[in-house]
DNA sequence: CTGAAAGCGCTTACAG
DNA sequence: CTGAAAGCGCTTACAG
């Protein structure tokens, strides 16, 4: 059972592999009916073209890279499943690849993958979005890519994002609007943009509505659960807790939750506790989390969908910016009288 | 910035290409100092191989592909990383591939990845490991794969696997030495062969210890949340119902924890929850699960391990069973007296 | 609208 | 121990 080649459906159509090359091509320039021959044939056969051969004969490798850090787990697979959702559709092929070191070594990283793979283009999500050295590197070799959620908006290459400082805004004035004053907050990783979004969306609410922003109710997290439960510890046994804290991300959250029943603190009504990212743990915990939905499937989804876009055309770069939502469960509510 | 090519090597060291070549894959027959020369050439030029000039005019093309079908985020990312980890390690790149369809449809799928990518072997997770006609179709491929956990242990394929019988059967032991005699059990996805092991691991410790087996007690699931949820409710709402519930998984047993939460059953003081495959949410709902640990990391880093030695050697298929590890936390106790 | 030639960057098979 | 030639399966650039 050895491997169908070009020629093989060139014989069986009677034409020349030019031909059947253009005909997999989709390029312009052939009968309608030679078309049909050569499909035929090529289903017959059950023709794969070489992934290899294309890449090395063409500028085009039909394959794309989606570089990574080291998000949870449930906002990569939605991204890779968002990339991958958008590559099938164009015979496109997705190369997922978790990125070691920082600044000179990340780069490093990703370039050799470049010269590997032959990558067409990559996805690079958050924080590596960020690497200035990286996006550099990445701007000198001309390899197109498309940012999702950078922090820098200038910069000419296309991304994706949402708004994450309207976003924890919303949610912020959602407790407010219950009645908390005193309202908790714990930031996510320093090396994400998002983090200072968000903390910033937190901070511009409460302006808004006048009330006082108190550090001691701010502590510093890494978006990951471990650190949401040491900064809810400290939160909640402060000589005046908080009566609502919203944690930057669902897993710092969910610590949040774990530290209130350990104190006995029942959520919502002595406590409430609000999340960001709306991944799947916010379904699974008790009580379920009220968080902001991002659309990270559709994030990914979309910067593949630009990526796509501008192999195609060479042109000028694009962005887009997705919708947010606010859910609202079981974790807030007004607070105790 | 153009690529540097094999031949830019072979110029700055001297020599002709095939020498560099030899070099690079690590052959005999190089002089210990004509060795040194190439790899200094190369290092100067930053010299990366193309992957696709390697796999179209070799027969390998250092890629191995990872496929899976439908599993919960956190499993997948272990396998994955654990995948990626021994390529690293041995200069291969993996290709995580989400399949679709069952039966032909899903055969199709694989080939096609196999065709277009030249991937030199797989690692099969389930259930896919345990398609038979997609078994068979790679046979008769003659392409190496490697199964984790496959329902057919006499296939001559290599192998790796847990126990899953054993520890099914240590955890509900676990359960009745707490003092629990009417247990309730949530069945995993009948497409997963380890559904029913773990249901055989869960009836061999009844028997051993006398009691008797109530298919009242017994749920079908489906390896996620809201099966395990709605069979929660049911088993909790039983007229005589259970002081304790194994589910065949961590997702479904956080279902069984919120449904107690729903019906204000507190665990463990009313309610033993256990779960298995020690996922990342087993540490973050409350109280903490109980569970297998299942190792999905190395399931996936030993069986790429075996794959990579048997496309080395070619050697006899080889196997390996991991050992699992019962993980006691806060949400199994002694039953209410 | 169609095709014959050259070449992508490597490895294989062979020669020395 | 080292190298020159052929070829992997496609696409590019060109010719008709």
């Amino acid at each position: 059972m050895t491997r169908k080649t070009i020629h093989d459906v060139a014989r069986a159509a009677g034409v020349a592999i030019k031909t059947v090359s253009r005909v997999l091509n989709d390029e312009p320039n052939v009968r309608p009916e030679t078309r049909a021959r050569v499909l035929a044939a090529a289903e017959m056969l059950q023709f794969q073209p070489s992934l290899s051969a294309r890449s090395l004969a063409g500028r085009r490798s039909y394959l794309i890279g989606l570089v990574y850090e080291n998000p949870s787990a449930n906002y990569l697979v939605e991204l890779q499943h968002g990339a991958m959702a958008r590559c099938r559709q164009e015979k496109f092929r997705l190369f997922v690849h978790q990125c070691s070191g920082r600044g000179e070594e990340l780069t490093r990283d990703v370039i050799g993958l470049i010269d590997q793979t032959h990558v067409d283009g990559l996805v690079v999500s958050p924080p590596l979005s960020e690497s200035a050295h990286l996006i550099e590197a990445l701007d000198q070799r001309g390899l197109p890519f498309v940012r999702i959620a950078p922090n820098d908006l200038k910069h000419v290459s296309p991304y994706v994002d949402m708004d994450d400082e309207g976003a924890a805004r919303e949610m912020t004035e959602h407790l407010i609007e219950c009645g908390h004053r005193r309202i908790g907050f714990i930031i996510g990783h320093p090396n994400h943009f998002a983090s200072s979004l968000r903390l910033r969306g937190f901070r511009a609410a409460l302006e808004r509505h006048q009330i006082a922003f108190d550090p001691a109710c701010v502590k510093q997290g890494y978006f990951v659960f471990e650190s949401g439960l040491e900064a809810g510890r400290e939160l909640l046994t402060l000589p005046d807790p908080p009566t609502a804290v919203f944690a930057s991300n669902d897993d710092m959250a969910a610590g949040v939750l774990l530290a209130a029943h350990e104190l006995a603190i029942p959520v919502p009504q002595r406590l409430s506790v609000a999340g960001f990212d709306d991944t799947y743990i916010a379904r699974i915990v008790w009580p379920r989390l009220t968080t902001v939905h991002q659309p990270s499937y559709d994030l990914a989804f979309s910067a593949t969908d630009l990526l796509l876009q501008s192999l195609k055309s060479g042109d000028a770069p694009k962005t887009a910016r997705l919708p947010y939502k606010l859910i609202r469960r079981e974790s807030t509510a007004p607070p105790a009288p």
